[in-house]
DNA sequence: CGTCGCGTTGATTTTGCTCAAGATGGGTGG
DNA sequence: CCACCCATCTTGAGCAAAATCAACGCGACG
C-alpha cells in the first residue's frame, strides 16, 4: 500500500487540491501558530521549511503502516486522519484523530506504532526523521515544541485510557464529542457546531464500543435534546454542561 | 494527603530501609543502567545527583495527587507505585504501574495528570521540576533520554488502549502478565517467576475488569496449566507462547 | 483465637454486542 | 433530471460477556 498522492513538490508550486491560501511557504502557513513550527523564529522557519515536503491524501489512503520503518514525520495542515492498531482477527483500535495542526512522529520507535490513512482528504507536511532529529539538535525551540507536544499527547492518552476502561457508552460519546468542540476551538475553529468527519465506524473503533451503540448512543442524546444532528457531518451541541456532566459521570 | 515519609535527606546518609545495596550516591545506583540517570557521564551524574533527594513511601502512601501543582519529578529505585485517574463516583482507572528505573514527570504539566501511590513500600530520589528544567537545558543527553521515555510511554499506552478498547479478559490478564515479565527483564529482573505484588483490585482497574473477572481469569488460565500461582505474589508462566497467543487474540 | 482484608466461587442481572432488517442519502449513469 | 444503487446509519430482537450481588475460605496480624 504506498502513499497514492504523494508528490514531492516544494512548498510553492502547484499543489494538487487548493481550498484555502497556504500559498506561500511556511511562514504564512494557516496551522503555524498551532503546529510544531508555531516555535520557531523566522529564520528557523526558513531552514525548517527547507526540508518540507507537501503531500496529498485522498479519503482511505494509508499514510504509514504499523510495523513500517519511522523515515518520515509529518505535520497536518488540512483535513482529518485516523492512527489505528489492529488484532489479527481484525479488531481494531483507533487510538487517535489527527487534525490540522497535529504532529505525527512523537512515538520516536524504529517503527511506526500504528497505522494511519486519511479520513478526509489531507493534506500534510512530510519531513525525514533524520532531518527533524538533526533540525531539533541545532534549534532548542523545536526540541522544546516536541517535547511539549509529547507530554500533552501523554496527558491527553491517559484520559482516553479512563474513558475505555471506566465509561459507559453514553459517558464515552459525550466526552468524545466535547474533546472535538474543544480541540476545533485550539485549532482556531468554533466550538459549536462541532465538525465530526468520521464514520460511525470510526467513532465506535475510537470509543471501544460498536457502530450500533453509537448510533443508539446518539440516537438518545438526540432525544435528550443536548445535541442536534446537522446533515453536513456536524453536530449542534445544545447542552454543553449537561453533556459534560455526562462525560465526567455525574 | 501529604506525602507520609517523606524525609529529604541527601543521598549518603540514613536511609530508612536498607535492603540492597546503593550506599554510594548515584554513580552505584543499582537502577542507573536503565534510568533516567544512565545517559549520564560521571560528571554530568554528580550534578544531577546534588539536586536528588532519597523519598521513602510505605504501603498506599500517596505521592502527588491529580491536579496538584506539579513541582516535582522522580525516579523509582525501590518498590512499586501505582498511577491512577478518577471518576466522581469512585470509578478508578490505573494508568501504569512503575518499578525501579521509571521515572514519573514525562507529562510535564502544570498539574499532575494523575495521582500516584505506594503499592509497595517504595524509594525514589525526588529532583525539582525547574532543577530538572536546568539541568536538561544544560545536559542534552538527558534531554534526549526523557524524549526517548516519552516516546516509549507513548508507544505502551497505545497498546494500552488497544487492550482496553478490544481485548477480552482473557486476552487482558494474558497481556498483562506478559508485560509484566518483559518489563521484568528490561530491568535487569528474570523473566519467569514474575512478580505481581498488586492487588487483585489493582489489576482490575489497570484492565477495565472487575476483581471477580480478574480472580476468574486467573483461575481459568491456573486450569488451562498455562500459569501456576505461588503464594509469594509471583506467578509462574508455564507456557509463555500460549499465553502470547492468547494475549493476541490468536 | 478472633477479626479483617483479600481472594475465590456461585447466582443473577445488565450493558452493550450480534444478528437482522429497514431507512437515508449521496453519487452515478441513463 | 430522475431513478437507481450502494454506503452508511438507524432501529429492533435476542444473546452473551462481564458486572453485580452475595457468600465463603484463607492467611496475616493483633
Amino acid at each position: 500500500m504506498p502513499i497514492k498522492s504523494d508528490r514531492p513538490t516544494l512548498l510553492t508550486p502547484a499543489r494538487p487540491k487548493s481550498g484555502t491560501g497556504d500559498s506561500a511557504p511556511c511562514a504564512a502557513c494557516h496551522v503555524r501558530d498551532f503546529a510544531v513550527c508555531g516555535a520557531l523564529t523566522p529564520a528557523e522557519l526558513d531552514r525548517f521549511g527547507g526540508e518540507v515536503h507537501r503531500i496529498y491524501l485522498d479519503i482511505g489512503t494509508p499514510l504509514v503502516d504499523e510495523g513500517e520503518p519511522e523515515r518520515n514525520v509529518y505535520s497536518v495542515t488540512q483535513g482529518c486522519l485516523k492512527s489505528y492498531k489492529l488484532l489479527a482477527d481484525g479488531r481494531r483500535q483507533i487510538t487517535g484523530f489527527l487534525f490540522p495542526g497535529d504532529f505525527l512522529g512523537l512515538t520516536r520507535s524504529d517503527t511506526y506504532t500504528a497505522t494511519v490513512e486519511a479520513v478526509t482528504p489531507a493534506t500534510l507536511c512530510r519531513l525525514q526523521r533524520k532531518e527533524l532529529d538533526q533540525l531539533s539538535r541545532a534549534i532548542p525551540n523545536l526540541d522544546r515544541r516536541l517535547h511539549e507536544l509529547a507530554s500533552e499527547a501523554l496527558a491527553e492518552l491517559q484520559g482516553q485510557l479512563l474513558l475505555l476502561g471506566r465509561k459507559t457508552a453514553q459517558e464515552r460519546v459525550a466526552s468524545f464529542l466535547l474533546t472535538l468542540s474543544r480541540r476545533a476551538v485550539e485549532r482556531g475553529s468554533v466550538a459549536n457546531p462541532v465538525d465530526v468527519p468520521m464514520s460511525r465506524d470510526d467513532i465506535a473503533d475510537f470509543l471501544g464500543l460498536t457502530t450500533e451503540t453509537v448510533s443508539r448512543t446518539m440516537t438518545r442524546l438526540r432525544g435528550q435534546n443536548l445535541i442536534v444532528a446537522n446533515k453536513d457531518k456536524t453536530i449542534e451541541i445544545v447542552d454543553a454542561d449537561a453533556l459534560a456532566k455526562i462525560a465526567e459521570g455525574l
